[in-house]
RNA sequence: GCGGGCGUGGCGGAAUGGCAGACGCGCUGGAUUUAGGUUCCAGUGGGCGCAAGCCCGUACAGGUUCAAGUCCUGUCGCCCGCACCA
């Protein structure tokens, strides 16, 4: 503790002292502000550095202490990179529509924008503490009317678009609308062609959807009428929502969705121009799912044809029977009657189709291994065999892949083979794969020749699988039957949510049902107040928004609709449905180039420095930092509206995300009994370095997630109360690699306060508060310091933050004054050469640099110092100790001069007594020099 | 099942194919201090040895190489993601 004898040591409150006082002084010099091109003062020649953190949901929790890890990170970073010279865009957010908010406001009537802006003023008091160099005059939240009004443009900016293949990109779609009303093509409304001229404005609607990028679709989801809201598939178990156990129904709801399987292509493709990690580029690639193979028509007796996906066209001649989804439209006819089952056997299938209906496609997944299934009573010809096959419907065939349903090749398919046993259904080979004898005890599914695959209509007989394929499907497309096709797992995007806590759709419908965009003069469209959030409790989807009747029910003139489309006191109804949590995130980065913009959603200007730099070099943000759970879905939308607003010509990049980097869980620790069982840790005392539960046996130490109810969770308050903030970053930068998962762990902070006390202590005098000097540099010291600046620089650009602070805590080691000491300017640094060790402080400890930096005598910032050079000269030593080996084992070591030659270095190594002793005076075979590590002789 | 990653002292971790264990924690001894704490100095992978030194050691088993924690093959264990995707 500081006490009158030292009043100037630096401990807990004088950290919290200065700390505070430097954050004051940032805020009132703007010393982290950055203006934008075309400002006064600002450089846009030189380059930009564009450093993102994820931004955060500000929970009523406050922070954790993961959230500051990756915010450190970036800091470092940001500081870094304006010390050499760039202009460092690093802004911070808010992602504030969200659940928490709205269930809260259910429980309490209180306004789910009241709980957020206390929530949000928590995370900023506390991200301030940490005294991050965040341009706070960029802060806006997702919640914003400034920011909602352009997250709806943009919306509209997609409704109003569709993907042309042809030329790979979207457009406008009053283009498409206009080229086919000039040439009055034909188009298909409800199952048949009809002359656009002929259609109805309905139908011309009907038909524009199927094109729109944000269009109006049907999709299967999980409703609970009881909690009045749609579930995802994981809050849905065993038919019942997670939260409650209520019922839950599956059922088709037109909902607003996006079309983004229209860029699965070049959402894949363009993961080659990212330095992303592998495994996130990986799960996007599984995601998106990209299959090869052919559709394929089968003619079912009496209904038709049955459409499948297959990535095997060459097994054809093995598809025994077929399976369709228990969704599929075939199955819903024979269950109201069509085709020759008895009622019996009817009553049976449309009993399977309901009980499969209920559960949600997690659970069906789940009991993965017995395959279930019915008969149709409906039989299909193969094509190819002309044989009459029976269809069936079963689980394990998906409604949303392909097109819900296959052709069974149980011979060469897991899956098909393990259905035919359980159905006692035939099986047949048709790939003969080398050291893979078919055998008829289980499928095999590789690549081989084709057997027995020739009929009067076709014949691959002997064709290697890839010959196989494409010899099927150029007769199938001869045939009219079937052609080649690409599939994705990946699916359009439901954008639409039965909650009030989220973006309005621009959108309202007419008298028709026709839907109308609200014209851009009325953005943005804000969320009415509700007296009640609860949601609505009925058989069918009803949203909160639909309570608000006065702001559902307006007149065309009202949402801005021409009047030459709809007469201005035409009654209209606004969507009451509202954007998904991810509308926001999905181009914050843009609007943090330009936050206050009321003319745009970002200027082009600042959107074209800021992505692409000052020579159009760059691909967008620098460095994004944040959690791999959304190595998925947040990036693969945002990458999604990112190439739409690219396609028609809004920003300059193809990718948002130059360079993604995931920090690692921070966890903790807990305790764990020989059962296996956990143990909370205010549980367990420690005896001679053993742990023993309180009353109970002893217990081994073992890293846990932090919870609170194994009472591990660490609070970053707390512990900047105790060390202050330059020792929480510290801390959390020294633990590990960045990218790993490590266990916070108490004990160890210790180590990294005592190291920001002797570089203190190094500089200042605790008793008097001066500056303490050496007189004289020491060439050790300035030896460690210009590899401390090479080796700082180097592992901040790899963000190996861990080694760098290693590096700098070398430096101060070396510095230290020993007790025995009593000249303090017989040890520590020159001012020289403190002034370039604070520098390199800078980043990571910030306001302690800040104060030996004004000690110094510097009037303004470090943050605007430049990062100090060093000497290559200077990273060597004259002489170098080198390792003698023979026989690649250590006998002896060598000091040579650094630039010895190997001739030398030989001859030494040789003379050596010891190493001559070792040989035994027999000319060695071999010797290896490596030039400043090792010698190494071959006997 | 498929895909990605990881196994190094008592603990967190370091190491462009070149002396394994930087740096920190903890621990041991010493100095300073009335004492505790603090601070400073020294030591700290295991085994044998008074010592010089020797042997062993990066999950395990092989291989490539003058030289392997690092590269290759196989095995075991752990973590993460996906999972009836036709």
């Amino acid at each position: 503790m500081a006490d009158s004898e030292t009043p100037f040591r630096y401990d807990a409150a004088f950290a919290d002292r200065i700390e505070i006082a430097w954050q004051q002084r940032w805020e009132r010099d703007g010393v982290y502000r950055v203006g934008n091109p075309g400002d006064a003062g600002f450089d846009a020649s030189k380059p930009k550095f564009f450093v993102l953190d994820m931004f955060p949901y500000p929970s009523g929790a406050g922070l954790h202490v993961g959230h500051p890890e990756g915010y450190t990170a970036t800091d470092i970073v940001a500081r870094f990179k304006r010390m050499r010279g760039c202009n460092v865009l690093h802004p911070m957010g808010w992602d504030a529509f969200g659940l928490p908010a709205e269930q809260y406001a259910v429980q309490t009537g209180v306004h789910p924008r009241v709980t957020t802006a206390k929530a949000i003023d928590n995370f900023r008091r506390q991200l301030k503490r940490f005294g991050f160099c965040y341009d706070w005059g960029r802060e806006f939240g997702t919640i914003d009317e400034g920011y909602v009004r352009w997250t709806q443009w943009i919306w509209l900016q997609a409704y109003a678009s569709w993907y042309d293949s042809k030329a790979g990109k979207a457009r406008p779609i009053a283009e498409l609308e206009a080229a086919v009303a000039a040439h009055d093509e034909a188009v298909e409304v409800g199952g048949v062609a009809k002359k656009w001229s002929a259609c109805t404005p309905l139908e011309r609607q009907r038909w524009l959807d199927t094109r729109r990028l944000a269009y109006l679709g049907e999709q299967t989801v999980n409703w609970c009428p009881k909690l009045g809201t749609v579930l995802a598939n994981e809050e849905v178990i065993d038919g019942r929502s997670e939260r409650g156990g209520h019922p839950v129904k599956r059922l088709p709801l037109k909902q607003w969705m996006f079309r983004i399987t229209a860029y699965a292509d070049r959402l894949l493709e363009d993961l080659s121009l990212v330095d992303w990690p592998d495994s996130t580029r990986v799960q996007q690639a599984e995601w998106i799912g990209r299959s090869e193979g052919a559709e394929i028509d089968f003619a079912v007796e009496g209904f038709g044809a049955l459409r499948v996906f297959t990535t095997r066209p060459d097994t054809l001649f093995g598809a025994t029977y077929m399976v369709v989804a228990p969704e599929h439209a075939l199955v819903e006819a024979v269950t109201k009657g069509a085709g020759s089952l008895d009622a019996a056997a009817r009553a049976k299938l449309a009993a399977y189709v309901l009980a499969s209906r209920d559960r949600a496609d997690v659970d069906r997944q789940a009991d993965s291994k017995e395959k279930t299934g019915c008969f149709t009573g409906l039989h299909a010809v193969n094509p190819a065999t002309g044989e009459r096959i029976p269809v069936w419907t079963a689980e394990y065939v998906l409604m949303g892949y392909g097109t819900g349903a296959i052709m069974a090749v149980p011979a060469h398919d897991e899956r098909d083979f393990a259905f035919a046993k359980a159905f006692e259904l035939p099986i047949r080979q048709v790939v003969e794969i080398a050291g893979q004898p078919f055998t008829g005890e289980q499928a095999t599914s590789g690549e081989g020749a084709a057997v027995h695959s020739a009929s009067k209509a076709l014949s691959i007989d002997g064709k290697a699988t890839v010959e196989a394929k494409r010899a099927v499907i150029e007769w199938l497309e001869g045939a009219g039957l079937g052609k080649r096709r690409v599939n994705y797992r990946l699916r359009d995007w439901l954008f639409s949510r039965q909650r009030y806590w989220g973006e309005p759709f621009p959108v309202v419908f007419d008298e028709h049902g026709k839907h109308h965009p609200v014209a851009e003069s009325k953005l943005p469209l804000t969320l009415p107040e509700l007296a009640d959030y609860a949601p609505i409790e009925s058989d069918t989807p009803l949203p909160p928004l639909g309570k608000a009747t006065d702001w559902v029910n307006i007149t065309a003139a009202d949402a801005g609709i021409d009047p030459k489309v709809l007469p201005a006191t035409s009654k209209v109804r606004r969507e009451t449905n509202t954007m998904p949590g991810w509308a926001g995130s999905c181009w914050y980065y843009l609007r943090y180039c330009d936050p206050m913009n009321a003319a745009r959603f970002v200027s082009k200007e600042a959107e074209r420095y800021w992505m692409t730099g000052p020579d159009g070099a760059s691909r967008g943000v620098d460095l994004y930092i944040g959690g791999n759970e959304h190595a998925v879905l947040h990036l693969l939308y945002a990458r999604f509206w990112h190439k739409m607003l690219f396609d028609l010509g809004h920003v300059s990049t193809p990718e948002p995300f130059a360079k993604l980097f995931h920090q690692g869980l921070i966890t903790s620790h807990a305790y764990q009994r020989t059962d296996r069982t956990l143990v909370a840790v205010d549980q367990v005392e420690e005896r001679d370095g053993k742990f023993f539960e309180k009353g109970g046996g002893e217990v081994t130490q073992v890293v846990a997630k932090m919870s609170k109810s194994l009472k591990n969770v660490i609070n970053p308050d707390d512990v900047i109360a105790e060390y202050g903030a330059d020792t929480f970053r510290l801390y959390e930068m020294y633990m590990g690699p960045l990218e790993a998962s490590k266990p916070w762990n108490t004990r160890d902070i210790a180590g990294v306060f005592r190291f920001l006390q002797r570089t203190w202590r190094v500089a200042v005098c605790e008793r008097t508060g001066a500056l303490l000097l050496a007189a004289k540099a020491s060439d050790e010291i300035e030896r460690l310091l210009h590899r401390a600046i090479k080796k700082v620089a180097d592992d901040i650009e790899r963000l190996a933050f861990n080694t760098a602070i290693a590096a700098l805590i070398e430096v101060v080691n070396a510095a230290t004054r020993p007790t025995e000491m009593t000249d303090p300017t017989q040890g520590g640094m020159t001012r020289e050469q403190l002034d370039r060790f604070t520098r390199l402080l800078a980043p990571f400890a910030p306001h302690m640099a800040e104060e030996i930096w004004a000690k110094l005598g510097h009037a303004t910032s470090v943050t605007g110092a430049a990062w100090p050079a060093f000497d290559a000269a200077m990273l060597v030593d004259s002489s170098v100790q080198l390792a003698v080996q023979v026989a690649g084992k250590v006998r002896a070591h060598l000091t040579v001069p650094a630039d010895a030659s190997a001739a030398d270095v030989e001859r030494l190594a040789l003379a050596e007594p010891k190493i001559a002793e070792l040989l035994g005076g027999k000319p060695p075979r071999k010797i290896v020099v490596v030039p400043k590590r090792l010698v190494n002789i071959v006997p």
